[in-house]
RNA sequence: GGCUCGGUAGCUCAGCGGUAGAGCGGGGGACUCAUAAGCCCUAGGUCGCAGGUUCGAAUCCUGCCCGAGUCACCA
């Protein structure tokens, strides 16, 4: 059974300002799967900026820039962020890429050639300080709707290219009731599907009045959630038929926040029918992270800083937090406090001293090498938890992933009570005290295997501590075997601790 | 307003037709290898309210109350 290339994406993020936290949330789950499927086969884990639109020229001007020096500098700020929580992806597009551009151009002629892009005239009341279209509906007492602006509308005739979205709306629902596991979670399917069944309209893709966009042939600028959904497909050197596009698409799994759903889960299926392409396996439409409770947004002043978040912290407590705090799906509420009681309970209390005490033990007793391995009821008993591990990752059900692991950290320092290997010391019972510290050096092992997506840093930093080479890598159907850690090497025990405790001043 | 999702132990949540569960916090205990960590024991909550269906309902149906989301941009 041979293992098909794996393809994860993020959003490109809109470039409009400064990345926040819930940036880094979805950069991590893709940094997850990615490091899980590198273990088991090719795997490609796209990211990038959407940079076009409006609301771009309009920071960029009134910083006093040009829109493309803008976007220039801000980069740096987004790139730092993957670096800061070890996001390794393996492309970074940027919309105002040539690569991009161009293959955005050769979808709209492709599109024009079938029919599924055509002339027409878009009408609707104008608002032009908000550059805004709004329905009749909308209009309050005449006026632009904005509370902000309430200005006069005035009633505006362009003509604009047009998708011919409305075409494949029954494509869709048959599509949607074909695969019902297609959007996840199912809140987000069934709300699409009752977008659906509420009719759809063609939409407009072109822009006359804004330059700042990828400039169509004959004028104008392709609206920006077109020109941005497209990176899926220009990353991977569609428009050439590029090795990385035969290799890759359709992708496994594209992750976006449940605002954007609408986009990836109607419009962007529709436009891959139209170019006659695969849609991609799943759309996963994860939750709002909260503070305290409330949205975060710049108005109320809760925003999380992710770069303070993270030099506090660490890149590690804060991924392991993100996605062991809540189910993927579901909104879940940030706390410093919260963050702080996982840090010292979960990964200090019980993974962080369960390393450090095996290994002193095994540095004690045994001069720091590895003993020989004998029959092992634990090793049994957890003989699937690879398995069970992958399995739920694979559903992105991250906690639950994560709950998995930690019964079996439960399982090991449950171990050390049980056998209490200082006691087997005094009495001299030598097979005994080999078999658990092995059982802990085994079991070390296995958790820098399945820790290794999730904290990739501490995982390794296992790894180093029991003397093996490299960093976890591996299928872990072949890896975790009970009794793959040779014996007799001898382990480097660190003296800093794994998750040292942090005090309540420090949240 | 339409639609969607929630309302279960102090907190965060799981359970989703068969006599209430987990983690954390709190309380108690025995130990010492370890980051005063770990391990063991301990939670008596009318499962939002009111009806209904059923031999039997957190679990299905109806109504109501409360909270959140979504229907324009936003991870």
């Amino acid at each position: 059974m041979s293992k098909r290339a794996y393809f994860v994406t993020t959003p490109i993020y809109y470039i409009s300002g400064n990345p926040h936290i819930g940036h880094a949330y979805t950069s991590i789950a893709a940094d997850v799967l990615a490091r899980y499927h590198r273990t088991l086969g090719p795997t490609f884990f796209l990211t990038g900026t959407d940079e076009h639109g409006q609301k771009v020229e309009q920071a960029a001007r009134e910083a006093g820039f040009d829109p493309q020096a803008w976007t220039d500098a801000l980069i740096p700020k987004w790139k730092a962020l993957y670096a800061a929580y070890d996001v390794g992806y393996d492309d970074f597009i940027r919309t105002t890429e040539t690569r991009h551009t161009t293959q955005v151009v050769a979808v709209f002629e492709r599109l024009k050639e079938t029919g599924d892009v055509y002339l027409g005239t878009y009408e609707g009341w104008y608002c032009t300080n908000d550059e805004t279209f709004w329905l009749e509906s909308k209009l309050i007492d005449g006026r632009c709707p904005n509370p902000e602006c309430g200005r006069a509308v005035q009633w505006l005739s362009e003509e604009n290219w047009f998708f011919a979205l409305s075409k494949y709306r029954d494509r869709l629902v048959a599509y949607y009731r074909a695969h019902p596991e297609w959007v996840r979670p199912e809140r987000a399917y069934n709300e699409m599907m009752s977008t659906l069944e509420g009719g759809l309209d063609d939409l407009c893709i072109s822009r006359v009045n804004l330059d700042w966009g990828v400039p169509l042939p004959g004028g104008g600028v392709m609206y920006v959630w077109l020109d941005a959904l497209l990176n899926y497909l220009t990353a991977l050197d569609y428009a050439s038929d590029g090795e990385r596009f035969r290799t890759f698409w359709p992708p496994n799994v594209q992750l976006i926040g449940k605002e954007i759903a609408r986009f990836h889960t109607i419009i962007w299926p529709a436009v891959l029918f139209a170019l006659g392409l695969e849609t991609p396996n799943v759309v996963f439409a994860h939750g709002w992270i909260t503070l305290e409770g409330e949205k975060m947004s710049k108005s109320r002043g809760n925003v999380v800083d992710p770069f303070e978040l993270v030099e506090r912290f660490g890149s590690d407590t804060i991924r392991y937090f993100l996605l062991r705090e809540a189910h993927f799906g579901s909104d879940f509420s940030f706390g410093e406090e919260k963050v702080r009681l996982r840090r010292n309970g979960d990964l200090g209390n019980d993974l962080g001293n369960l390393v450090k005490r095996s290994l002193a033990m095994l540095a004690r007793y045994r001069n720091g090498r590895i003993p020989a391995a004998a029959p092992s009821a634990l090793g049994a008993r957890f003989a699937d938890l690879g398995a069970r591990t992958g399995a739920l990752v694979e559903r992105l059900a991250f906690r639950d992933a994560l709950e998995a692991v930690w019964e079996f950290v439960t399982a090991l320092n449950r171990a050390i009570e049980e056998q209490k290997p200082w006691e087997l010391h005094k009495r001299g019972d030598d097979a005994a005290l080999d078999a658990v510290l092995y059982d802990l050096c085994e079991g070390i092992r296995w958790l820098a295997h399945l820790t290794f997506p999730f904290m990739p840093a501490t995982a390794r930093g296992m790894w180093t501590q029991l003397g093996l080479a490299g960093e976890p890598a591996g299928a872990w159907s072949d890896e975790l075997v009970w009794g793959r850690l040779a014996s007799g090497a001898q382990t480097a025990p660190a003296e800093a601790a794994l998750f040292p405790r942090l005090d309540a001043s420090v949240a």
